[in-house]
RNA sequence: GGGUCGAUACCGAAGCGGCCAAACGGGUCAGACUGUAAAUCUGAUGGCUCACGCCUUCGAAGGUUCGAAUCCUUCUCGGCCCA
């Protein structure tokens, strides 16, 4: 199977550019450069970004090479491609800060050793010294506005009422196919890969290649993700799913993809892992019989934990998985280490040792302080507690008058308040009378 | 610029002087069933309170009234129509 044949099993493609002679072909010579860009426009990627960039890593497996670019001068201008209507800039300074935090990321799905290194560039490199006049002169000038127009990005934007498009995002096109160009020319660059809604921005650098070097170059895309019900892969309650372990903790991540419904779970595994297709076939044959619940959508939250967040983090988040949802977890047998380990990425509270001391602390206000992060929500937590919605290091807690205090700790320092199934927080006791808290 | 309609809780959308913390739908949360699913069913969904009840909300500020989300004035923002 040819690499473009089993991305199209996997379901990573979209749209691919034709020509004479046709991609497959081109790709069938090894040591082809591939690149695609990420814009800063958040101190983190997050699990959509994936995508092209897992892509960049299957061709670089195959023999290819792969060049990422952060987009540290196109974030400065903001790409309209799937936006409804204009972005606020970003500050210069929040735009650096977030670019060099992606360009740590994107460093780590990569090979930058051996015999076939992947290459890291950032489009500020050669465009911040452009001067506006050279820009126009040299890049504008292939362009026609009457062209430009009619990509979809651009005209969804001019027919939407009262939305309109500026002069700086309209320019994005050109920003993007001017690194296209660049890569091409000083790298020998002949693919760019990117989401579908890059198709116009892909296709204006190919053109402008033709008119300037007087070469032929590819681009494909990879299909926008939706879930099965039609909502935006990726998006949580919460918000974004990030690979930052500071903004969406590996606990949180883990649990992201565990909890893919079976609907979906066997594209995931074929779109984000590196999981050979016999395998994943395998899984989807157990899904669709019905035995072994949740076993691919365990394989695959493992794959991805461990592929964002490394082995060791995995198995430490799977160990705890195991015992916060063990069938009757009592968990005053997990030994005090185990229990630290267990919640090392997922939500904490801190009580003071002398809150617990003499009456306690009334169990409600212990719901409002962990569950509710100290939010006016009594009334909330105290129906959790009367719907049987609360238990209390893995047994229920149902009685709205209860207190918790210095006896109920696991191992003299703990206590684990968990909400329905699946919300856990740790309370780690620390020294002090407390107060306020 | 003229006219006109609108702005209600997380979102959509009723309400048009008292019975309104505000119908209904979606979303979300919880319970049952399960597989930490899906589908289905049930309950909850401004804050405080065991509760009677109290407090803060219906774009903003004033006003009329015993009483206003509902009426009046001005302002801000948006849709549509005409120039």
């Amino acid at each position: 199977m040819t690499l473009l044949e089993e991305l199209e099993a996997r379901g990573l493609i979209h749209q691919t550019t034709e020509h004479e002679e046709p991609l497959a072909k081109h790709l069938a010579n090894p040591g082809r450069v591939v690149y695609a860009g990420f814009d800063p426009t958040a101190p983190s990627l997050h699990v959509g970004h994936l995508i092209p960039l897992l892509g960049l890593r299957r061709f670089q497996r195959a023999g290819h090479r792969a060049v990422a670019l952060a987009g540290g001068a196109t974030g400065l201008v903001g790409d309209p491609s799937g936006k409804s209507e204009e972005r606020n800039l970003l500050d210069r300074e929040a735009l650096a800060f977030n670019r060099d935090r992606i360009k740590a990321q994107l460093a780590r799905f990569l090979e930058f050793d051996g015999a076939n290194p992947a290459v890291l560039v950032d489009n500020l490199d050669w465009t911040g010294g452009l001067t506006l006049l050279d820009f126009l002169r040299d890049t504008g000038k292939h362009f026609k506005v009457n062209q430009m127009i009619h990509k979809d990005s651009v005209k969804t934007r001019l027919e939407r009422d009262g939305a309109g498009i500026s002069f700086t995002e309209f320019t994005y096109m050109l920003l993007q196919a001017n690194d296209y160009l660049v890569l091409a020319r000083e790298r020998g660059c002949t693919l760019q890969i990117g989401g579908s809604d890059q198709w116009g921005n892909i296709t204006a650098g190919i053109e402008l290649i033709r008119r300037v070097l007087g070469r032929h170059v590819y681009g494909a895309t990879c299909p926008l993700l939706t879930n099965a019900d039609g909502s935006k892969f990726g998006k949580t309650v919460a918000g974004a799913v990030w690979l930052d372990p500071a903004q969406t903790s590996p606990f949180a991540f883990r649990q992201f993809w565990f909890q893919t419904p079976d609907a979906d779970v066997v594209g995931r595994l074929k779109q984000f892992t590196f999981l050979p297709l016999d395998e994943v076939d395998a899984l989807a044959q157990g899904v669709a019989a019905g035995a072994a619940p949740n076993a691919a959508q365990r394989a695959l939250a493992r794959h991805m934990t461990a592929l964002v967040h490394g082995e060791a983090e995995a198995a430490r988040v799977e160990k705890a998985v195991e015992v916060l949802f063990a069938k009757d977890g009592d968990l005053r047998e997990i030994p005090a280490e185990y229990l630290a380990d267990a919640f090392a990425g997922a939500p904490t509270v801190e009580v003071a040792r002398g809150e617990l001391a003499g009456d306690g602390l009334p169990l409600v206000d212990l719901v409002v302080r962990t569950i509710y992060a100290g939010e006016q929500k009594r009334g909330a937590a105290k129906r959790d507690v009367t719907e049987r919605a609360i238990a209390l290091n893995g047994r229920p807690a149902v009685d709205p008058q209860a207190s918790v205090g210095l006896g109920d700790l696991l191992h003299d320092r703990f206590l684990v308040v968990r909400k329905g199934k699946k919300n856990h927080v740790l309370v780690r006791v620390v020294d002090g009378a407390g107060g306020a808290g």
